[in-house]
DNA sequence: TCAATAGTGTCTGTTAGACATTATGGA
DNA sequence: TCCATAATGTCTAACAGACACTATTGA
């Protein structure tokens, strides 16, 4: 989670003061563009929260979740953190982030966010260990790969990586979804016909 | 959904003008009580929007999506639409009403929001339907009673009722979950470990 | 009786998770 | 050669969906 650093040192997410009525997603963009100097490859809307007390006096607060590449290098006066290690924050921007991550895994059902972790080019395995930094919990390689496949999510390349020891992995790209016969859910909730 | 008639006579959504920095759920919950005369038991906050022409210069619109008893009684000057079949909103009232429904959806697989729709006492079909209703798509029946009975969130009472021909149903009450296995889910990107 | 709805039992194809095995690099 | 990681194959238990059947009421 990118973090930066308030007049008084103390760390604060990024934000923006509302232009009155402008569209929220746009200045959310803008200010992901602003702070990286990169577009923002997947973003989404948080829940507002009344902000009485705040600073300066804005009614409300409308937090964004956004997913850039790792790779992306970290711009001056900010600084990444891992999404189960927060910095202290401000109780209310506690609450946002934890609500971000929320928000996210509300969505990774629905939108590859995952991919948008990394390079255009990566491992299975990488791909693997960013779904389990999202999701919070270990996935099974197996199952993994399986479920993969049976999405066509993901792309073969030629290319394979050497990673120091051990065999080198194939590189994979992403292959967004074609309509190819669809999602299949076996939850509880979502028991198809 | 609860749609009431404007100043106009126009079809508009419940709403009321923003108090500065009040809890916005809390507001939420007062606007529904004050409208249907009942507490609401479920709510969720859906996504902020910006109104730059909103016709009382409010600057952003927060919607809340809530569930509540079908057997309530219509209040004065409002009428309940089928989730499918909405009456001619304003554009940004029809786009808040069907994100309020993707909410909704966002959330069943966590919440048992279907319970709110019925009174304490149901049948398994009518419990069904709600489901059906919500999610917008048909549900198996025999796959249904079994998940339903794997989750342990019915409990049958030992009352039957006769619904005009045809066998009785046997009459269930909602369950809370009691942490008992936990949820299984067998979706892509929550493939377990 | 028939029609209509509730509820159950069985079968089959699919698949998650477990486990083992092979493949391929570096030390 | 050993070790570490990647990738794949096989097995089993679980389960979704299909289908058919029984159960129980009113007409």
């Amino acid at each position: 989670m990118l973090v930066v650093k308030s007049a008084a040192g103390k760390p604060v997410l990024p934000f923006v003061w509302s232009v009155d009525g402008e569209a929220l997603e746009q200045t959310a963009r803008e200010l992901a563009k602003d702070i990286t100097g990169h577009g923002i490859p997947w973003l989404a809307p948080g829940v507002a929260i009344a902000s009485k007390k705040h600073p300066a006096d804005a009614a409300l607060s409308v937090p964004f979740v956004g997913v850039m590449s790792a790779t992306m290098p970290t711009p001056g006066g900010s600084a990444w953190y891992p999404v189960d290690v927060l910095p202290a924050l401000a109780p209310r921007q506690k609450a946002m982030a934890e609500g971000a991550l929320e928000t996210l895994r509300l969505h990774m059902d629905v939108a590859p966010v995952a991919f948008r972790l990394l390079p255009p080019v990566f491992t299975l395995s990488e791909l693997q260990q960013a779904y389990e930094l999202l999701l919070g919990r270990l996935l099974h390689k197996a199952s993994f790969r399986r479920a993969l496949q049976a999405a066509y999510l993901a792309e073969p390349t030629d290319e394979w990586r050497s990673e120091g020891r051990g065999r080198p992995a194939q590189l994979f790209k992403f292959s967004p979804r074609k309509r190819r016969g669809g999602h299949r859910s076996v939850r509880f909730d979502l028991i198809g016909h």
